[in-house]
DNA sequence: TTGATATATTCTTTTGTAGTAATATAATTG
DNA sequence: CAATTATATTACTACAAAAGAATATATCAA
């Protein structure tokens, strides 16, 4: 139950969503999602915790990024499939779309290092 | 958007996927569920309230009673899939079952009018 | 080692959600 | 109509979650 609940709780919030419907694009660093949805630093990690302590979402650390990543489902059941329905889910949503439309110009050289 | 996060947070409570559950047996009153899950009352109701916002909980008024049961999924896509995938996940979590296996015993006649 | 940069953590404030208690509504029965 | 009963609603309290600000950690470069 605990874990379908977090599944559940960690897709319950808006700004979580535009996460991981971003992640479908591709691997991204904390700075990346933060400076494209337009979200504060702090915010964006403390959210990708929650993400990934769901099951969600995993990360590695290349250097001093840390790149996040959708999970391939193997902890979580419940992730697994959450992340199946997401993958046609909420495209036509503007606010989303606007975002997934972004995530190919992003690039984390010219963003982070400023 | 709204409408996926109305069912994720619908679903993020563990009363109310008790409730999910236990529906999934047969249609039941709200005293049924308060009693069955030793819930207030009003507090029943208002987690029905939720679960019926978001599409995953319908309603009919038989006289004194008001029988709650699984949504069709008319409404919400977000609420069909859901529901389909609870009809096999947490069977076997022991609070869920000890609830479940409750519903078949249930008899509104008896435990209501008291 | 010092400085710079990306990320994480902590603390505080605010907002939202769950629970209880009391009360209101609505349908049934006598 | 009055009394009863199942459900809904409201007001209040307690707790959890989200955002912001400040700071800490960790890695890289010079």
């Amino acid at each position: 139950m605990k874990s379908f609940i977090k599944v559940m709780k960690a897709l319950s919030d808006p700004n979580r969503v535009k996460i991981v419907k971003m992640l479908q694009r591709k691997m991204l660093c904390v700075c990346e999602l933060h400076y494209a949805i337009g979200m504060s630093q702090p915010n964006v990690s403390k959210h990708l915790k929650i993400l990934e302590d769901a099951g969600l979402v995993e990360s590695q650390k290349e250097g001093l990024w840390v790149n996040y990543y959708l999970a391939d489902g193997k902890d979580s059941p419940y992730a697994a499939i959450l992340l199946g329905n997401l993958k046609h889910w909420l495209d036509d949503d503007p606010e989303i779309s606007d975002l997934t439309e972004k995530v190919p110009t992003l690039d984390r050289e010219e963003i982070c290092r400023i």
